[in-house]
Formats: C-alpha cells, sequence, structure tokens
RNA sequence: GGCGCGGUAGCUCAGCUGGUUAGAGCGCUCGACUCAUAAUCGAGAGGUCGGGAGUUCAAGUCUCCCCCACGCCA
C-alpha cells in the first residue's frame, strides 16, 4: 500500500472562484485522490484557503466587514461550494489558521539561522489618507510615456511599459484617490534563494518525470536574465501573519507581516496539522505525513496547480523546506495545468468573465461539470470551453452512452425477466470477447489515472462504456430472447453486472451518479476490479435490483441558448 | 522587446527517444437494430500536419528563418 499525500493549490479567499481555476487544480487533485483510494491506498487530500494580502483586505472593506470577518464567511462559502462539487478533501483549512502562524515564523526563524534571510531597505509608496503602505499596482497615474491617465505603477496598461510608481505623474491611491502621498523608507526581509540556485536546478534536473510545463517554467526563472532572484518575505500590512523568528520578536520588523507568498504554501502542512485536530487525532498522525524522520519517508507527494502556480511550488517553497535544514517532505511531482478559456476569451475573476463555480451548480449537477472539464481539461495546452462543446460532450458521453446503457439493459430485464438478476444459460465465445477487451482497457485506464494522464483516463473510460453498447448492439438480447431465453438471461445477467463494473470505475469521474448507480444494482461492492471476469459476476442470478430514474437528462438547446445568453456579459 | 507554450480533419484535441497507407471523440453521409433518454451499433467521406529552407535512406516528429494566436515578465 502506498500513502499519497496530495494537496491542491489553494484558491485564495478574494471571491468565488471559476471553472477555470477548479479545472487547474481541484478537480484533477480530487480525481487523483478518490483514484488512489479505491485502490486500497492511504490518502490525505488537502485543501484550503489563501486569506492573507491586499485583495483580501480590500475586498473586506470592500463588504464593509472587518477582514476577519469576511475571510471566515468566505472560507465557509467556498467550503460549500467544494462540497457542492464533490471535492473530496480530507481538510479544507485556513491559511489564516493558528497553525499556519506557528509554522510560518517557525520557517521564517530556521530561514534567518541559516543565513538564508537578508533584510533589505527599500522605499516604498506611503498614503497618508489610507494610513498604509500602498503596493505599487495600487498606485495610479499618468504614464509618462504615452499620457494614459489610469495607468497604475508597475506597469502602463495602455501601452505596456514598466513602471515604477515614482515614475508616474500626479500619482494617486488607487484605493482612495488620495494624492497625499510619501516615499518612506521601509525595512523588508528577503528569502536569499538566489544562495540556493544550485541546489533547486539540480532538484528539478533531476525530475525527468514532471510534465515539460512544470519543469520549463522552473528553469526559466533558474536561468532567465540574472537567473533566481532574491524575494521579500514581508509587507507592511495589518492582516497577516506578524513577522517573528521562530517564537522571538524580530527586531524592526513591529508591525509587519509575512507576504502572503510565503506563508500560502506552508499551509499546506499547517492544514495537516488543523486536519488532526478537527478530527481529535495526536500531532504525530500529521507529522507521519509531512516529517520524514517521522514516518512520512514512504509517502508519495503530489501537488496539482496551475501554470501560474508553478514558481512558487518548484521553486520558492523548496527554498523553504530545504533551507529550513529540517526533514520536511518535499514534493515528489507537480503536475501543473495550462489554461481553461472561456468562449474565445479567458476566464477572468476580475472581469466576472465566464462560469463560476455557485453559478455552475445552480444549473446543472456536479457530476456533469466534473466529466465535462476532466475529459477536455488543458493539460498539454490551454482548452476551450463553449457551450455547444459542452452540450455535445456531456449528451454523448453521459446521457447516451453511459445514462442510457444503464436504462436499456435495466428496462429489458424488468420487461423479460423481473427487477431480479437473471439465472440460466453460460458464458460463450462473445462474452470472452468483451471481457478481453474490457480487461485490456481496464489496464490501460489503470495505467493512465496511476499517470494522472486525465484526459486520457477519461477517453479510456469513455471506451469502456460503449463496449457495454457494442456487446448488447452484437448479442441482441431481444432477440435472442424468442428463441433461447435461457441465452439471453445469461446477456442480460452480464449487462447488470457491467453497471455495477462501470459504477466503481467511474466514480472518481462522476461520484453521484456512480452512487446511484451502485444502489439501483442495490449492491455496497464497490472494490476495483483486478480479474474483469469476477467483477462480472460480483452480482449473481436472484440479485434483486430497481431500475433507476434517468441518470442524466440531456442538455436542451434551449437551455443551452438560455445559458450562453445568461452568461455571455459579465458577473457583477 | 525578452522569454514561454502552441499553430494537426468543420469543432475540441492525441500523436514518446524521426520509420509501414497521420489518429480519437463530436459533427456530417449511408446502412443495421428497435431493448433503451429519437438512444445504440457498423461503414464512409474529410487533413499537401501554419509557411519556407535544411539535415537524413526516411520528418507532423530534428535544425534555422518567417508568419499567426495565447501567456508570463519578480
Amino acid at each position: 500500500m502506498t500513502r499519497h499525500l496530495i494537496t491542491s493549490a489553494i484558491p485564495y479567499i478574494n471571491g468565488i472562484k471559476h471553472l477555470g481555476n477548479l479545472v487547474g487544480s481541484q478537480l484533477p487533485a480530487d480525481l487523483f485522490a478518490r483514484y488512489q483510494r479505491a485502490r486500497g491506498n492511504e490518502v490525505l487530500f488537502l485543501c484550503a484557503t489563501d486569506e492573507h494580502g491586499t485583495p483580501a483586505e480590500l475586498a473586506a472593506a470592500k463588504a464593509g466587514k472587518p477582514v476577519e470577518d469576511y475571510c471566515r464567511e468566505m472560507h465557509e462559502v467556498q467550503a460549500r461550494i467544494a462540497e457542492g462539487f464533490r471535492l473530496s478533501f480530507d481538510h479544507f483549512g485556513r491559511s489564516s489558521s493558528p497553525q499556519n502562524h506557528r509554522l510560518t515564523q517557525h520557517f521564517a526563524g530556521r530561514l534567518a539561522d541559516a543565513g538564508l534571510i537578508s533584510e533589505v531597505s527599500e522605499k516604498q509608496v506611503y498614503s497618508n489618507a489610507d494610513g498604509r503602505f500602498l503596493p505599487d499596482r495600487y498606485i495610479e497615474g499618468t504614464c509618462p510615456n504615452c499620457g494614459y491617465d489610469k495607468a497604475r505603477g508597475d506597469q502602463c496598461e495602455n501601452c505596456t511599459k514598466q513602471l515604477d510608481p515614482t515614475d508616474l505623474i500626479d500619482p494617486r491611491s488607487a484605493i482612495s484617490g488620495s494624492t497625499d502621498l510619501e516615499v518612506r523608507e521601509t525595512k523588508h526581509l528577503f528569502l536569499r534563494q538566489s544562495q540556493m540556485r544550485d541546489q533547486l536546478d539540480e532538484w528539478i534536473n533531476s525530475k525527468t518525470d514532471w510534465p515539460v510545463l512544470t519543469t520549463s517554467i522552473a528553469r526559466k526563472w533558474l536561468h532567465d536574465g540574472d537567473g533566481l532572484q532574491d524575494r521579500g518575505i514581508t509587507r507592511d500590512l495589518d492582516w497577516g501573519i506578524p513577522v517573528k523568528k521562530g517564537e522571538e520578536d524580530w527586531p524592526g520588523m513591529e508591525g509587519k507581516v509575512f507576504y502572503v507568498w510565503f506563508d500560502a504554501p506552508i499551509e499546506y502542512i499547517a492544514c495537516a496539522a488543523e486536519w488532526t485536530e478537527a478530527t481529535g487525532r495526536d500531532d504525530a498522525e500529521w507529522e507521519r505525513w509531512w516529517r520524514t524522520d517521522k514516518g512520512a519517508d514512504d509517502v508519495r507527494y503530489t501537488q496539482f496547480m496551475g501554470k501560474d502556480n508553478v514558481p512558487f511550488h518548484t521553486l520558492s517553497f523548496p527554498a523553504t523546506i530545504i533551507g529550513s535544514g529540517e526533514p520536511w517532505k518535499l514534493v515528489d511531482y507537480i503536475k501543473s495545468f495550462n489554461y481553461l478559456n472561456y468562449d474565445g476569451g479567458q476566464f477572468s475573476t476580475s472581469q466576472g468573465r465566464g462560469v463560476f463555480m455557485d453559478q455552475a451548480l445552480e444549473i446543472l449537477p456536479a457530476d456533469y461539470w466534473r466529466w465535462w472539464l476532466l475529459s477536455n481539461c488543458p493539460e498539454s495546452s490551454d482548452s476551450e470551453f463553449t457551450w455547444e462543446n459542452f452540450q455535445s460532450g456531456v449528451n454523448k458521453d453521459l446521457a447516451d452512452v453511459l445514462g442510457n446503457f444503464v436504462s436499456r439493459i435495466t428496462k429489458f430485464c424488468r420487461s423479460k425477466f423481473g427487477e431480479a438478476v437473471p439465472a440460466g444459460g453460460d458464458m460463450g465465445a462473445e462474452e470472452q470477447a468483451l471481457i478481453d477487451e474490457l480487461s485490456r482497457r481496464l489496464e490501460a485506464y489503470d495505467r493512465s489515472m496511476e499517470r494522472m494522464e486525465v484526459r486520457k483516463s477519461a477517453q479510456e473510460l469513455r471506451a469502456i462504456w460503449a463496449a457495454g453498447n457494442e456487446y448488447l448492439q452484437s448479442v441482441a438480447p431481444w432477440s435472442t430472447f424468442k428463441e433461447d431465453p435461457e441465452k439471453a438471461a445469461m446477456q442480460v445477467r452480464l449487462g447488470l453486472n457491467l453497471i455495477r463494473f462501470y459504477a466503481v470505475l467511474s466514480a472518481p469521474f462522476i461520484p453521484d451518479a456512480s452512487g446511484r448507480m451502485l444502489s439501483a444494482m442495490n449492491t455496497l461492492d464497490t472494490e476495483w476490479p483486478s480479474d474483469v471476469t469476477a467483477a462480472l459476476t460480483a452480482l449473481p442470478a436472484g440479485h434483486a435490483f430497481t431500475v433507476p430514474d434517468v441518470l442524466f437528462a440531456k442538455i436542451t438547446d434551449e437551455q443551452r441558448e438560455d445559458w450562453q445568453a445568461r452568461f455571455a456579459g459579465t458577473r457583477d
């Protein structure tokens, strides 16, 4: 038995995520977690909300709430939606947890002791009216290059020129509009990643089986320009984890917090500690997942994320882990994804473009989304969501191929033999041919799932469903029944067993439908098949079942057009 | 501008270290079946693999140049 530690990139607290975010990390991570559990392996699947930083503060202010309250509420909202999508996290934590405070401060202390933290004085813009330092992008002004009057302090969106906040003409706060700004000297901590460049480079080079997307992004950051740069890990904010050196104060750092990118990945570890606390387990329980000196040496750790998160996971977080000099578990495999586009453009949280997770669940059950998103996930390149493709994919695969299979065989059995698995007849050459094909395909399916080849897995699963229809079509029990009812009984018996077989194999993709198939077949036997012949005789003659309701109603053209129009604009 | 990732059938996409007539699903055409959610099954049409040059006995698959789309730029 293998032990799988699985984490999905943690979604930012600021609002509800869209389908592009979902398919880029949480959903494939869930697929893998469910598969590994189904195979009987021990799994700890963690995710959390990423709660610190200026955007959270501003969103809270906009909502008229204290930031703590805002984050607590939004965490609940995201947790509920995750349940709606059947994301099977063992724990859905919060980067603002006390556990993360302690761990983040601990890591900072260790890194400082190892000489990997430097203190740097820099000049930053302070807004007297807002009573805070302003991140570059929250300063607006006129672009010295093109004259655009809403240029941001980091870049002019109009002429794309890179800017320094001090370059702006008539700078003002993007938060309050105040022009009462001044440049102040402030001191910050930097993680000296550059010191660890060779070590990280060597580590990345050893990962020959990682997706090229992952390694190419990492290499770019390692070698581009002057190579890996040190990064600031503190900010002048109120909301965040106070800067401390372990449990001690950090002279000169009073009133500052760690920068969100530093504490967010540490939450992967803290989340495990939250999990033990929430479930009444000992600390040793989470340490055996994270400390190689305390039992985690046989853990296989896999991370899932969109490509925008790759630099933090391939470089910054490993630098934190390695730099601590402590035996923390390092990631074994990083599965990264490209972007899912929406109808010719990008999904966009800030512009409210696309379909958001809550809206998706309002119009259709989770399985529809899970299936389409996973079978079309942006694995090797960006991929595209269009309502036409979604409709035809879901209708064809789920309603016609799988749902109709369940329907045709159960209804036929009911009308000819009643609602119990019929007895009589023996399998012959055609059955053996089906079993041979299913055995081959099952092997291919397992291999793809093991390798996290998501689209390929979906393709194979679909072919497994289709094989049932091919079999029925060729043996035609409705004809056989007329001359040889015993033989028809055998064919139907096999067909009914295929439903259970499909339910088990499909569960990682479509857990709800899988559950309904199992309950219709009146069985709790969800053992992952190794021998197909045995798996297809699990339901014996005489075993009662019920004809289920339509598993997947089709998406009508009217619905599609309605949704197309409804989601054409932007969300408020 | 630099860098990254792509440009393969009408659509969405596969094609590992170069090697027989370039693949899948959808869509389309024709046929079969009638148990089933007007579902299923079979057959077929459809691509000079963005353009050009080169390496090679052999290139979608390697090299160079160009064009196009997208993304990132601490």
